[in-house]
DNA sequence: TTGAAAGCGCTACCAT
DNA sequence: ATGGTAGCGCTTTCAA
C-alpha cells in the first residue's frame, strides 16, 4: 500500500500550503482574482507534487465529462479506422476524449451502444450509422456521418460528387466505355457512388453498370466488347478487378483502367497502386466534432449539417486509354 | 430549457417516494437490508422514469470509473482494428469502457497519450507499443501487447510459432524450396515471424530470407532456380507477391504458393484468396482486460503473462508443389 | 428495516 | 486578494 504513490489533491496542496482550496482551484484555472506570487506558488507546488484534477470530480461538479462517444458499425470495416482517427485527432484538439462503442452491425447493437455511453456519462456521441437507420432519440446531441437523410445534425461525404470526379478523371483520360462494379445494391453509399458516376458519363459515354454479390463478370470478354475503364465503389473491389484482370492477361493500366474508392492502406500496397476517390476525413471529423460541441455548450446558432466533397488520387492503375488498343474509343465513333 | 427530458436521480426519486436517498441507493444496488416491497417500489419506479446513476458521482465515491484506456501506434495499421474490436467487446462483458487514444507512432505520443488516459480517470490502460519502446511507470495497471520482453505484463501474440506452422504447411505440401520475405528487418514482429519459419525449414529444406524495404525480388528469376513458396510475414507483402508473379506470367498456386501473415480484410477479397496466419485476437483481448481487472481489484494473484499462438488458414494461395514442374523438389533430390 | 449524515474532489458564490 | 462553504450524485457507516 506505502509503495503506492499517492495522487495529491488541492486539498492536501493547499493544507501544505498553508492556504485555502478555493485559492488553490483559483490559481490552478486562472479564474478568480489571485495574486500573482500565489499563483506561482500554487502552480509549482503541482507541478512538484505531479498534481493533476481529478476527472470525476470536475465532472461531478461541471455536469461535463469532456469525453464524446463514438459508435462505429463494424471496427473491421476498413474505412472505420482513418475515420476513427480523425475523430480522435479533432477531439483532442478540443479537449474530448473518444470512447468507442462497437454496434456490430445491428440497429439493436446501436440503441445499446448508444444508452451505453450516456450512461458512462459523454457529452454527445457520433454516429457511424449502420445503413442509415434511423436514430434513437437521445438525451446527448448526436451527430451523424452518413449518406444525407432528413435529419439535420448529418454531416456526409459527398459520394455522389465523388462518383462524378470518379468517372471525369477516366473522361479526361479519354476513356468511352466503362464498366461500372457495385457489391451492394442495398448500400446508400454505393448507390450513391454509382449515380454520380451514371450523371458524368450520361451521354458522353456507354457503361453498364454491374452488382457482383459473388460471381465477377468476365472481364476479358468486357474489353473484347470494348471496354477500357472499371469505375469501382471501393479500393477492395477495385483491388480484386486489378488482380482479376492480370490473371486474364489484361495489363492495368496499359489495357484496362480500374479506379478505386476510399484510399485504404492497401491501395498503395498493392501493385499497381490504386488510383482512387478519397473522403475528407478531416474535414468530415472536424464538422461532426464543431457540430456536437456547439451543441454541448448549448451555442444558439449550431453549425449547418452539410455535404463534404471528395477528392481524386491518381496512381498506376488508371491511364490514358490506349490509341492503338483495337477496342479504343476512335473505333466507337 | 424545458423540452430537455430532466435527468432523474436518487434524490429526487426518494423524495417522490417518501424514502431516503439511502435506501433508495441500497434497494437499486441489492445491498443492505431493505424489505422486498420496498426493493420492489423502487426499482419499478426507477425504470420508469428510466433512472441509470451518474457514472460521475460513482466515480468520485468509489475512485473507479470502469473505464480502460487503449493507446494504439497508429489507427490506420490494418491490423489494430481485429485487435480494437476483440478489446472492446471483452472489456464490454465485463462491464468497462474502452477509451481510445493515438500515440501517433512515437514515443513522446505514447507517453503522452497515456498521461492524458490517466488524467481522464481510467482505470487501466492497454498499450500495444510502438516497436516494443519500454513503459513509461505509470500510476495505473498497465498491460501490454507486443512480442515478449522481460516485462511481466506482456500478453504477445506467439510470432515465432506463427511463422512455424506457415512453414510447415508448406513443408507439408511438399515444398522444399522457400522465398522468406519481410520487408522491415527492425520490426521484432517480422524478425520473430522469420525466424520461426527458419526454425521449421533448418535442415529440411532449402530457404533464402529477403528483406524488401522498397525493391521486390524478380520471382520469376527465384522460381528458375527453384522455389516454388514464398512465406511472407504480412499479408500485404503476400498480395504484392501474388500479383507480382502472376504478372510475371507465374500462376498461383499453381507454379508458386504464397503465404500471408495477420488475416486482413483483404485477404479473402483479392484472387486468390491469401493462405494466411491469423492471431487469436479473443484470447489476446480476454488476456489483457484480465490482466488489468485483476490489477485493478488488488488480486494478489495476477494472471500469468503469456503467448498466444497462432492458427493457420488454407486458401487458394498456396497448394501442393507441381510435381510435373522442372523445378520441383524432386529435381533438387 | 430504514434514515441521517459524511465525504469522495472540485468549482463557484459570497463574505471577508 | 483570499477563504469559507455549499453542493454536484453517489455509497457507506452508523444510528435509530
Amino acid at each position: 500500500m506505502k509503495n503506492q504513490k499517492q495522487i495529491k489533491n488541492q486539498k492536501q496542496i493547499a493544507r501544505e500550503l498553508g492556504i485555502s482550496v478555493a485559492t488553490v482551484s483559483n490559481a490552478l484555472r486562472g479564474k478568480g482574482r489571485v495574486s500573482a506570487s500565489v499563483i506561482k506558488l500554487v502552480t509549482s507546488r503541482a507541478e512538484q507534487v505531479g498534481y493533476f484534477p481529478s476527472a470525476a470530480g470536475r465532472a461531478l461538479k461541471t455536469g461535463r465529462s469532456n469525453i464524446l462517444g463514438l459508435v462505429v458499425p463494424d471496427i473491421t470495416n476498413a474505412v472505420f479506422p482513418k475515420f476513427a482517427q480523425g475523430v480522435e485527432a479533432e477531439a483532442d484538439k478540443c479537449g474530448y476524449g473518444i470512447l468507442i462503442a462497437d454496434s456490430r452491425g445491428t440497429q439493436a447493437g446501436q440503441n445499446s451502444a448508444i444508452r451505453q455511453l450516456i450512461q458512462r456519462g459523454v457529452d454527445g456521441i457520433i454516429v457511424l450509422p449502420q445503413r442509415c437507420t434511423a436514430p434513437e432519440v437521445t438525451s446527448v446531441p448526436c451527430a451523424f456521418a452518413s449518406t444525407p437523410g432528413d435529419i439535420n445534425n448529418t454531416v456526409a461525404a459527398n459520394h455522389i460528387q465523388g462518383g462524378q470526379i470518379a468517372a471525369r478523371a477516366l473522361l479526361d483520360l479519354g476513356h468511352r466505355n466503362f464498366l461500372l462494379l457495385g457489391n451492394d445494391s442495398e448500400s446508400q453509399v454505393q448507390k450513391d457512388r454509382i449515380q454520380g458516376m451514371m450523371e458524368a458519363l450520361e451521354g458522353i459515354a456507354q457503361f453498364e453498370v454491374c452488382w457482383t454479390p459473388d460471381v465477377f463478370p468476365d472481364l476479358v470478354e468486357k474489353n473484347k466488347t470494348g471496354v477500357t475503364a472499371i469505375l469501382t465503389v471501393s479500393d477492395l473491389l477495385a483491388l480484386r478487378a486489378v488482380t482479376q484482370a492480370e490473371r486474364a492477361g489484361l495489363k492495368c493500366p496499359q489495357e484496362i483502367s480500374v479506379m478505386g474508392f476510399d484510399d485504404l492502406p492497401l491501395a498503395t500496397a498493392v501493385r499497381p497502386t490504386l488510383s482512387t476517390i478519397v473522403p475528407n476525413t478531416t474535414e468530415l471529423s472536424k464538422r461532426l466534432v464543431a457540430y456536437l460541441s456547439a451543441a454541448i455548450h448549448r451555442d444558439v446558432i449550431l453549425p449547418k449539417p452539410s455535404l463534404v466533397d471528395m477528392s481524386i488520387i491518381l496512381r498506376e492503375s488508371t491511364g490514358p486509354v490506349a490509341t492503338h488498343s483495337p477496342h479504343s474509343t476512335r473505333r466507337l465513333k
